[in-house]
DNA sequence: GGATCTGTCAACACGCTGTCGAGAAGCATG
DNA sequence: CATGCTTCTCGACAGCGTGTTGACAGATCC
């Protein structure tokens, strides 16, 4: 599927075109805000067609072909950039470690429901992506994988000090919690199914990894 | 899309075929069987087509159609079982009030884990078809909801008998860990991204669902 | 003023969906 | 045992979407 043409290529700029310097960079754009604006609209990403993508931009569906590999690759692309957005937002707070651990999790939570929140049509084409394509599955992944790692060192640089009891693995844990996360925002931004509204959903989460990160289960009677 | 025709048509047995008695019937269970089989081999959903399924059960493609109206329907149908399913061995334990209430969730969280455990290729598709099929997508908001409903009861019922202490209301609470337990075991079967070892996976979402409604979130320092 | 890029598209090959119309196959009943 | 009704079956078609090919225009460099 690839199909990565073999003609002599540079280092390769990003997801979608080969080429280099050409004006046609606004095309690659063009084709970029297309999608984007479309997916605000249309509902499902599978009722857009790259000839929606390529009509949009004001070329022909095979000139589509010159800039993107397919339709995906369009969206993955899109896709990455919010990533890389989010983990700008949350680099600032990796290193001011734990002092006021409450406040510090809650930034965490609300740079995760800002930044997505403000791109949310593309956040649901993302998750749509991931259930049909490998590479938007791999990607996420990693992602997710990244975010884990993130919490899983808080976790446990909380119980070192003494700030949190010891328990389960903190990985495990940061992995239910994590997952917890990505589940309630994506249904709050999709407004699917039960969801948290907006104004509510990082309290609410906050609530559930402070009591899990520095509470204990236990039960009474 | 649905254009269920307008012949004269008897209470409906299922999401599928129209007519009643006549043998054809196996043709339907046929069609199911070949479903769920395709679903443990071919990996996506959308890399299954309605020949394949047609051929599968040993019919042409547009008899097929005389069975059921898309494909996604047949898919649909698989979901509606599991789920029911998954009803019938929740329904014994909601009666069953708190007593020794960690091995009460415990138990309904076993529940969940052994009967989508023990179909994960339908559970999987399920996922796959909420994303594009809006009526895959009802189906599983309710499927939700009722366990939020649940879950909601039962928070509250704990709270008042003083087991649990007050907090953040016992919906929004619920919604977040319903869909946690959604979003981890979907993981864990699929084998997607950070995901929680099976032989684990009960334990900690159980750690942090107990942590939350019966846990305080201080912080200690 | 030819070689060589980048960029562009009409036309094609193919695969999949859903529908239509022409029947077979079963089973009543007069 | 026709005759008719309903159930069931499929060949053939229309339509849409993808991805590829091949021809060609305009820069640009030498």
């Amino acid at each position: 599927m690839p199909t990565t043409r073999a003609t002599s290529e540079p280092p390769q700029t990003g997801r979608g075109r080969r080429g280099q310097r050409v004006s046609g960079d606004e095309r690659e754009a063009a084709i970029l805000a297309t999608a984007e604006r479309l997916l605000e609209e249309a509902r499902p990403l599978a009722d857009i067609s790259v000839d929606d993508l390529a009509r949009g931009a004001g070329i022909s569906r095979p000139t589509f072909y010159f800039y993107f590999p397919s339709k995906d690759a369009v969206f993955l692309t899109l896709v990455d950039r919010l990533v890389q957005q989010a983990a700008v937002g949350q680099g600032d707070l990796r290193e001011r470690l734990a002092e006021d651990p409450a406040k510090r999790w809650r930034e965490a939570l609300t740079v995760f429901y800002e930044t997505f929140g403000a791109h949310r049509a593309v956040v649901i084409a993302g998750a749509q992506a991931r259930t049909s394509n490998p590479e938007a599955r791999a990607l996420w992944s990693e992602v997710m994988e990244g975010w884990v790692a993130d919490a899983t060192l808080a976790i446990e640089a909380e119980r070192e000090r003494g700030a949190a009891p010891a328990g389960i693995p903190a990985r495990e844990l940061a992995i239910a919690l994590v997952s917890m996360n990505e589940r309630v925002l994506y249904a709050t931004f999709a407004d699917d199914a039960p969801a948290i509204d907006g104004e509510r959903v990082v309290e609410v989460l906050l609530d559930v990894w402070l009591s899990a990160v520095y509470g204990r289960g236990e039960i009474p009677n």
